[in-house]
RNA sequence: UGGGGAAUUGUGUAAUGGUAGCACGACAGACUCUGACUCUGUUUGUUGGGGUUCGAAUCCCUAUUCCCCAGCCA
């Protein structure tokens, strides 16, 4: 872990999760901290799940406690073992680690004796109502429930019916079991919410062990308090569950009861979290895969070259609260940069080639030209890149007739090759359509270095590839997915089709590298100078090398590629 | 129109009765062998209305706005 990116306490927003515990550790009522992190393997982790992440973790990390990874895997209709790994990945990547692994399911056999005992204590009971009866009978936000005529039948009988429930003698919706709370609370979870309910589906990891499996709102507390949560940290949407989860806890006469704590969760404009709408991005082949680097998600903004210091830096930086808030990109890309800047080598690419000759320069000569890996971290040394007549500068680069404040290559100026030489414009080539093709300039041999020893200065530094000792590569630029700034709220398909930016992928073809940089691997990143940063893809091959642009720099002047 | 939450600059977040600060963004300038980085400066804010107080973002009253809840999902 890489410290100075991680904000100290003094700069840190402060969190009213670590104040609460803080309260309530004066009075010694905590003595070890332990949270979990409890995804549902049914998707890929997003940038929402970075923060949660990062708060759970993150939290038990501060106060030296325990936090697990638990799979919250109580619904096999919807879960699978594909998205178990890829959640682990994800989370190592981030650069937390686990205590333990466990599953919900682990806890099965628990969380039944505890309906068991509900039943037992009368707090619960078979309901054979019909879904949409109980749904009728439940009442509206206005209105209290009505109770259901199983609500008080004898123990003995729900005791039973339990049991050939869990033994699979009834199909699937034929009865539930609920507890027995208060059909007219104006919470309508307490409103004698469902525990348990018949699936028989296999489950991948109980097999067909069970047919009957918990509900969240059971499971959960129950799961909790099995590893000795103390505090269980979640999202907003979960506030009104509190009172039902307590419940359960104290229902199941649980000692030292885990607390609840909610935050908000995060969203990022322009970006698309929907599990739903990421899928059909997925699905109607609008981006490449659950990893393509525009999407959210923790694989794709891994793909994409965002470090995971820097999602983390992110995460640091936007606090925990209890307010709806939207974060703008412009800040994570910051984080990016900010990390990035620090760590990446530098290098040379010329993204969109334009030909120079310099006519004076001997025609088979070549140099070796010394260009420092990064000026942030000189003990790095130096980066050799081959010099010689014919090289490539970038089309934007070059202006026949230049506009405002232009100080690259143009007839008026005189420009400098990064660690090379001075150059000037002499002539240029067009081809029949008045494009040009190549640009003719004269060097300055004393300017060697890039400095003369008459000390003049020049405004423009230009980067540069030799043509003569030059590997053509891929580069695949991204811009933001979405044109609005909150995709989620459109609605439709064909207005979700509107959104997207069709420029949010632009593939250049034969950019150039030096070859001396031609034995880059998958991961590998870079800051291409005066352009941005670049991460080595994993399409790379032998034949071809491709990069991804991470992010841009910061462009004062405007260019646009 | 039931209940549960939340409102501080463009965005996010501090300040818990005592100078409304920080970060990102934006804008201006300095520096620069990356129009980057760095540095300097500027701009914009306590949802409205009352009240308590020497003093209120903070406490009280009231209004408004936004979010969540009627899955046998999590």
């Amino acid at each position: 872990m890489d410290e100075n990116i991680i904000l100290n306490e003094e700069t840190k927003p402060s969190n009213f999760i670590h104040d609460f515990i803080d309260e309530y550790s004066k009075d010694g009522v905590y003595t070890d901290i332990q949270t979990r992190f409890p995804p549902e393997p049914n998707g890929y982790l997003h940038i929402g799940h970075a923060k949660a992440i990062c708060i759970d973790f993150g939290t038990a990390q501060k106060y030296g406690g325990k936090c697990n990874l638990r799979l919250d895997d109580t619904n096999p209709t919807k879960e699978d073992v594909e998205y178990v790994d890829a959640i682990k990945e994800d989370i190592e990547w981030l650069g937390f680690k686990w205590d333990n692994v466990y599953f919900a399911s682990d806890y099965f056999d628990f969380i039944y004796e505890c309906a068991k005992k509900l039943i037992d204590k009368g707090l619960a009971y078979v309901d054979e109502s019909t879904a949409d009866e109980i749904r009728d009978m439940r009442g509206t936000l206005t209105e209290a429930g009505i109770e259901s005529p199983y609500r008080n039948r004898p123990i003995e009988e729900s005791r039973e019916l339990f049991k050939k429930m869990t033994d699979g003698e009834f199909d699937e919706g034929k009865m539930v079991l609920r507890a027995k709370i208060d059909m007219s609370s104006s919470n309508l979870n307490m409103r004698d919410p469902i525990i348990y309910r018949i699936l028989k589906a296999h489950h991948h990891r109980t097999g067909d062990k069970w047919c009957v499996y918990p509900m969240y709102d059971f499971a959960h507390p129950l799961s909790d308090a099995k590893e000795g949560v103390t505090h269980s940290l979640c999202s907003l949407e979960f506030e009104n569950h509190r009172p039902l989860y307590n419940w359960v806890l104290e229902a199941c006469e649980i000692k030292n009861p885990p607390r609840q704590i909610e935050f908000a969760r995060m969203n990022v404009n322009y970006t698309l979290t929907s599990k739903r709408k990421c899928l059909k991005l997925v699905n109607d082949g609008l981006v490449s895969g659950w990893d393509d680097p525009r999407m959210a998600t923790i694989c794709g903004m891994r793909r994409r070259g965002y470090p995971s210091q820097a999602v983390r830096a992110f995460v640091d930086k936007i606090g925990v609260s209890k307010a709806y808030s939207v974060i703008d990109y412009a800040l994570l890309e910051s984080c990016v940069r900010d990390y990035l800047n620090e760590n990446a080598d530098r290098a040379m690419a010329v993204l969109k080639p334009l030909k120079v000759i310099i006519d004076n320069y001997p025609e088979n000569k070549t140099e070796n030209i010394e260009v420092e890996i990064n000026p942030n971290k000189p003990e790095l040394g130096k980066r050799s890149v081959t010099f010689s007549r014919e090289i490539y500068i970038e089309q934007d680069d070059f202006m026949l007739n230049p506009v405002g404040k232009y100080f690259r290559l143009c007839p008026q100026k005189e420009v400098r090759l990064k660690g090379a030489y001075y150059i000037k414009y002499a002539s240029h080539e067009e081809d029949g359509n008045g494009n040009i093709t190549a640009v003719h300039c004269t060097y300055d041999p004393d300017s060697f270095g890039g400095e003369t020893p008459d000390g003049r200065k020049v405004k423009g530094t230009l980067h540069w590839v030799s043509a003569e000792n030059c590997t053509d590569v891929t580069v695949r630029l991204y811009d933001r997915l979405f044109n609005v700034p909150n995709p989620s709220d459109e609605e439709g398909v064909s207005s979700f089709a509107d959104n997207l930016n069709p420029e949010s992928l632009t593939v250049l073809e034969n950019c150039k590298i030096d070859a001396s940089l031609s034995n880059v691997k998958a991961g590998d990143v870079f800051q291409f100078m005066r352009q941005g940063y670049f991460c080595v893809d994993k399409d790379s091959n032998s034949d071809n090398i491709v990069f991804n642009r991470t992010v841009a720099l910061k462009d004062s002047f405007g260019k646009k590629l």
